[in-house]
DNA sequence: AGCCAGGTTTAAT
DNA sequence: ATTAAACATGGC
């Protein structure tokens, strides 16, 4: 076993981060109980199991990892870590850009700290996007669920069974009819068939998007049939891990900003867009915020935020 | 029952 | 160029 811990910047709410999706039920790639954050990574093409938890507190932040079995390189595991859990997020610039925002301000205190997962992958982030596609948040992790324990390689730890996130190797294999009746789309079994075997046979190279702009990306990202702008800009925040994106289309961010900036009003893309752009390089903090406290409001009987 | 849910494509106008 | 229908399922 390799353990190491990892100083995130402050400050960095690792139990609200958790806590964000519990409500969520059905089986998935990442599992928390205990406070320990469990999943299967691909590091050095070797599958491994690692634990994540909180040793530190909000504002003096620190991870404790641990890695089963040890035979990856630690530095490997430990970028991953980072990425995945945002360590490198400084919230005290987004803290002080919205300062003034009545709404952001108000959920700057009661979501301190809280940063957004990112997944560990970019192709994980392309499937799930293709997943949440016109569901509900709930129904899309049980569909990502049922693909890990289908298509997912496994590895068993103190008897327990966990399943690491499909390969576009295996995922380029599956077969329509078999992907159907876990209960996805037709229209979904083959956007993920077929951007697999893109990426298997190198006509799709995620890995080259990586230094390229917003933009570019999002041009490149929306020629691949199943990825529209929606799409492209949550995989450029979610895998990517930009902070300068934002899904503007999102129907829980519009609901979010017509309830607590127009009265209920309806918005389009474009209102959001030009409201959330004056948070420029954190804008998709904005979103995020937003986002979470629609769902917490939604999920809590007693009301969360109220304006 | 019917509409919406962290949309996208395809096939009409 | 814009608009409508189809898509799978669960919750309200």
């Amino acid at each position: 076993m390799m353990k190491f811990t990892i100083d995130p910047i402050t400050p960095h709410n690792f139990e609200l981060m958790m806590n964000m999706y519990k409500d969520i039920k059905g089986e998935s790639v990442d599992i928390v109980y205990n406070g320990i954050y469990r999943r299967v990574l691909r590091i050095d093409n070797k599958n491994v199991l690692v634990l994540v938890q909180s040793v530190g507190t909000v504002t003096k932040p620190k991870l404790s990892v641990c890695v089963y079995p040890e035979s990856v390189t630690g530095k490997h595991v430990e970028e991953k870590i980072r990425h995945m859990f945002s360590t490198d997020v400084d919230l005290s610039v987004f803290y002080s850009i919205i300062k003034n925002d009545r709404v952001l301000s108000k959920l700057k205190d009661k979501l301190y700290g809280l940063k957004a997962r990112r997944t560990p992958s970019i192709f994980e982030a392309l499937i799930i996007a293709i997943l949440e596609q016109q569901v509900a948040l709930s129904f899309a992790v049980t569909l990502q669920g049922r693909l890990a324990r289908k298509y997912g390689e496994h590895l068993t730890f103190k008897r327990k069974k966990y399943y690491a996130f499909p390969t576009p190797e295996t995922l380029s294999e599956a077969n329509a009819q078999d992907l159907r009746n876990l209960q996805l789309s037709g229209r979904k079994a083959e956007y993920i068939i077929d951007i697999s075997k893109g990426i298997v046979n190198g006509e799709i190279n995620l890995e080259s998007l990586k230094n390229l702009s917003n933009d570019e990306v999002i041009n490149t990202l929306t020629e691949i049939r199943g990825i529209g702008k929606w799409s492209a800009e949550y995989i450029l925040v979610r895998g990517f891990g930009r902070l300068d994106a934002l899904p503007a289309d999102d129907a829980g961010l519009k609901r979010a900003i017509s309830k607590y900036y127009y009265n209920g009003k309806q918005v389009s893309t474009e209102d959001i867009r030009g409201m959330l752009n004056k948070y420029g390089e954190y804008k998709s903090y904005a979103a995020y915020y937003l986002l979470c406290a629609d769902r917490l409001n939604n999920t809590n009987s007693n009301k969360f935020l109220k304006i």
